[in-house]
DNA sequence: CATCCAAACTCGGAGCCGCCTGC
DNA sequence: CGCAGGCGGCTCCGAGTTTGGAT
């Protein structure tokens, strides 16, 4: 397996560039043609752009750096791979010339389809080969195990437990109830912070004080922290906590009209609007330059629910509001525009202060009380009412979600613990005591009738358990995969419809690392997963090749063009067959229950989810164990790791849209590179003078090249590219130069000084031009002048130096391009167990911080203490 | 020290999946 | 009694905004 997968990853033919989220900006430019792949449900979607232009295959993500100038690295569509198939391969495709001949020969080949038979073979050898012998597997492994285990302990064990905990609930003075087995963890105390610092404030400097001050309390918190991963049971999963204390949700302030003269327009006239419909217009007129506001299907929801408001608080003034296009909402647009700016330019202490402010107000709702201990809660603001933002295709996007008040708020809490008062006018509509859920507040919102709740923040002990559990999941899937695999493979041909179907979707979403795709309502966006594929997601392409195209979770374009095993093809020959056409399921005979029924019968709580979580961590980290050099500097690992992360990313297709000054930002790094070759080339040239032995710049710098070993570079730093290049630069500095002289005298006027007079600035002009027309005369010449350099080896160093930058420089924009639309952050907050990454991070002693930000690692807390030899 | 830009974090919508319910 | 459909609870997801580091 793990060699299959890298073949996957590096078999997808070059994926057009993706329209970034096409469906969800239909306005968007940047996507350009479109095919149109609609289905009859959902209609106007066109979505997919499909090139014409017909480009290599075989050779992915990756556009070579080429010089800049100008935008011209917009990839115009992406090339949908026309390759024209091999002859032999349109032999071979020969052999499927329609349904009924293959239902015909649909048992013959049994023999061709265990291909996969090798490929599981493949990964226990390389598995068990460089997972260093069956202890180094099991050791760091029993030792977190004890909980895999505990939690499949009968449900009693933890009841036990949880009674147990009863003899400490005395003693915690605060909550009266107290932490489970607080053996392990040191402190719990919520209320620390008081003490810790003043005590420690003996030192005699402030400074030294202070600093010591943070430490200690740094040192102190740590020391808190609950090392729930260390115990030893978990309990059984349903009961979640015993003693809940928190705030509730924080409602945002009430509405405050806008001024007098801030205006929603109606035909022509300024309109009196109610206060409540005052603000639904704000709500749109502050989307009005976004793509949102350009939206039909947004804007038609959006007045609907308008002209709702304005039927219940009409204006004041009489006036009636019927006509959409009739509404002029600059005003209010420009009002509000003004008032950002203006926030904007407010000096740092008031921001600081205004953030204070905020901060205090909400800090009793930053944290609840868990156990008795203190954990941090996740979102507790309640949504703030405003039109609802659905992605892509949504057919509710631009509905007016309702400002929500205590008594549409259910609260979750500690049977004792004190009832937390609204701060808004008002009570909860209901309150519970539930311990067997998570959530501390819950409410239903009125666009799709959705369950909304407050959950601990990421860092929790209850969220890290259920982390850790997801990827333990996905740990003992190892151990039924093969199983697993040997049976879809062989019911690839099986003879009753449904279990080939069955076999067919899982292949899908073992290798491809597919969502389920469960079905989904009218009044959802049409996105699909797996079991929902439809007859035009997925076309056939000579020579056992399928092109996915279809949108996922999010509106995200799924574009992928995979080479899969003969029998696969064969099968989604049949199931698009017959009767079939656009619009029908592909696996009409499969649901996301059943599969995952299906699974569960390999191995309790396997779902088809837990593949993506098993594939995302296993190939990363075999990615790892293949691209990390072995003694490379810190750079190529973290290079290495990178490339890892950015194949899982592209596997499970999480994408991000290029970012608008991406191309700027190359073009810049690009100049960078190219000031630095410069550099590189006059040096080679004044080494040349030094020795004067070669005369010939080109000369030297083979001659150099040679010597030091130096890897040529595909330089265009020819006499004509300096030319523009010191152009260029000498244009620049000379922007610069006037720059900083408007500078200095606003500076001078500013503290009453004299104002600099021109003649200054033509002097600094007049230097920057000298420096220039010198560097002009000795163009193309061997007369090298740069200051500082003086012996060979002070030459030769710089040049040294000057190559690593280039290198270093070249890499980092490889590495930009590469990943301009791969979104890496996701897989890593989701898919891949942490300890993977502290293992590795230990084994090539790399830095965890430069691989996890701070949240990263207040999420991860439990995976950090693993042994180098640790695997997945 | 201001400015610029990318990384980090916040936000809230989307999807998965188990369980309950009602026919 | 079986099962489909809906709901509850939780994970996952990229855009948008904020932050902070480089220069």
């Amino acid at each position: 397996m793990v060699i299959r997968r890298t073949e996957i990853l590096y078999n997808r033919t070059a994926q057009p560039k993706r329209p970034k989220r096409s469906n969800t900006k239909p306005s968007s430019s940047t996507s350009p043609k479109t095919k149109p792949v609609h289905t009859d449900k959902s209609r106007k979607r066109k979505a997919v752009e499909m090139s014409s232009s017909s480009s290599s295959d075989d050779e992915p993500l990756l556009t070579s750096p080429k010089k800049p100038k100008a935008g011209s690295r917009r990839p115009n569509g992406g090339a949908v791979s026309a390759k024209a198939p091999p002859a032999g391969e349109v032999a071979k495709a020969a052999v499927l010339p329609n349904t009924a001949v293959v239902k015909a020969s649909e048992e013959d080949d049994v023999s061709s389809d265990d291909d996969d038979a090798p490929l599981t073979a493949k990964a226990k050898s390389k598995g068990t080969a460089q997972a260093d012998p069956s202890d180094s597997e099991d050791a760091p492994l029993a030792k977190a195990a004890s909980k895999p285990k505990a939690k499949r302990a009968p449900p009693k064990k933890a009841k036990e437990e949880s009674d147990d905990d009863d003899v400490f609930r005395a003693s915690t003075s605060k909550a009266k109830k107290a932490p489970k087995t607080p053996a392990k963890k040191t402190k719990v105390e919520p209320k620390e912070e008081s003490q810790s610092p003043s005590k420690s404030s003996q030192s005699p400097s402030k400074a030294k004080a202070e600093k010591k001050a943070k430490a200690k309390k740094e040192e102190e918190e740590q020391e808190e922290i609950h090392k729930w991963w260390e115990q030893e049971a978990l309990g059984d999963g349903t009961q979640k906590w015993s003693t809940l204390e928190h705030q509730g949700v924080l409602f945002p302030p009430p509405y405050e009209s806008l001024p007098k003269a801030v205006k929603l327009y109606y035909d022509g006239e300024s309109v009196n609007l109610s206060i409540e419909a005052e603000e639904v217009a704000g709500f749109f007129a502050a989307m009005l330059e976004t793509d949102h506001a350009k939206d039909a299907t947004f804007c038609k929801n959006f007045f609907t629910d308008f002209k709702a408001v304005l039927a219940r608080h009409p204006p004041l003034d009489g006036t009636v509001i019927s006509d959409f296009e009739k509404c002029d909402f600059t005003k209010m647009y420009n009002y509000f525009e003004e008032e950002r700016t203006k926030k904007k330019a407010l000096p740092a202490a008031a921001k600081k202060e205004a953030k204070a402010e905020k901060d205090k107000a909400e800090a009793k709702y930053v944290y609840c009380l868990l156990d008795g201990r203190k954990e941090k809660v996740g979102n507790f603001r309640a949504e703030p009412p405003g039109l609802f933002r659905g992605r892509g295709d949504h057919p509710r996007k631009g509905a007016l979600k309702h400002r929500l008040s205590p008594g549409d708020i259910t609260i979750n809490i500690g049977k004792e613990a004190q009832i937390p008062v609204p701060n808004v006018p008002g009570t909860w509509g209901k309150v519970i005591h539930d311990d067997t859920v998570t959530w501390l507040a819950h409410w239903k919102e009125n666009i799709n009738g959705n369950a909304k709740y407050v959950f601990l923040a990421a860092g929790s002990s209850l969220k890290g358990q259920s982390d850790m559990q997801k990827f333990e999941k996905a740990r003992e899937l190892k151990n039924h995969i093969d199983r697993v695999r040997d049976d879809y493979n062989s019911k690839l041909t099986s003879r009753v419809t449904q279990e080939r179907q069955m076999a067919t979707a899982l292949y899908f979403i073992d290798k491809l690392a597919l969502r389920a795709g469960n079905e989904k309502g009218d009044d959802e966006a049409d996105t699909v997963g797996c079991c929902s594929l439809r007859y035009e997601h997925v076309t056939l392409q000579p020579t056992d090749r399928l092109v996915f195209d279809f949108l996922g979770k999010d509106s995200i374009r799924y574009y992928k063009v995979v080479d899969v095993e003969p029998q696969v093809y064969k099968n989604i020959r049949i199931f698009k067959g017959d009767n079939k056409t656009e619009g029908d399921a592909i696996f009409d005979r499969v649901t996301t229950t059943s599969i995952n029924k299906h699974l569960n019968s390999y191995m309790k709580g396997l779902t088809a989810k837990v593949f993506r979580t098993y594939n995302a961590s296993i190939t990363f980290q075999q990615q790892l164990e293949e691209r990390t050099p072995k003694d490379g500097s810190m750079i190529e690992k973290l290079a290495a790791y990178n490339e890892a992360n950015r194949m899982v990313a592209i596997l499970c297709n999480h994408q991000k849209s290029v970012s608008k000054n991406h191309g700027a930002s190359m073009e810049k790094m690009e100049n960078q590179v190219s000031g630095i070759r410069l550099m590189f080339l006059l040096l080679t040239r004044l080494l040349t003078s030094c020795r004067s032995e070669l005369s010939s710049t080109n000369a030297a710098n083979l001659e150099y090249r040679k010597q030091e070993n130096i890897a040529e570079d595909e330089s265009d730093v020819d006499d004509e590219w300096i030319a523009t290049f010191e152009d260029e630069s000498r244009e620049r500095e000379i922007e610069k130069a006037k720059k900083k002289f408007e500078k200095d005298n606003e500076k001078k006027a500013a503290e009453g000084e004299e104002e600099l007079k021109p003649d200054v600035l033509e002097d600094r002009i007049a230097k920057v031009n000298e420096e220039y027309d010198r560097l002009k005369t000795e163009r193309g010449t061997d007369k090298v002048e740069i200051k500082g350099k003086k012996t060979e080896e002070q030459i030769l160093a710089a040049i040294e130096k000057l190559d690593t930058r280039i290198k270093t420089e070249k890499f980092k924009m490889e590495d930009k391009e590469k990943g301009k639309e791969v979104s890496l952050g996701t897989s890593k907050i989701n898919y891949l167990d942490p300890r993977i990454t502290t293992a590795w991070c230990k084994k090539y002693n790399v830095p965890i911080e430069k691989l996890f930000s701070k949240t990263l690692m207040v999420k991860f807390p439990w995976a950090m203490e693993v042994e180098d030899s640790w695997v997945f």
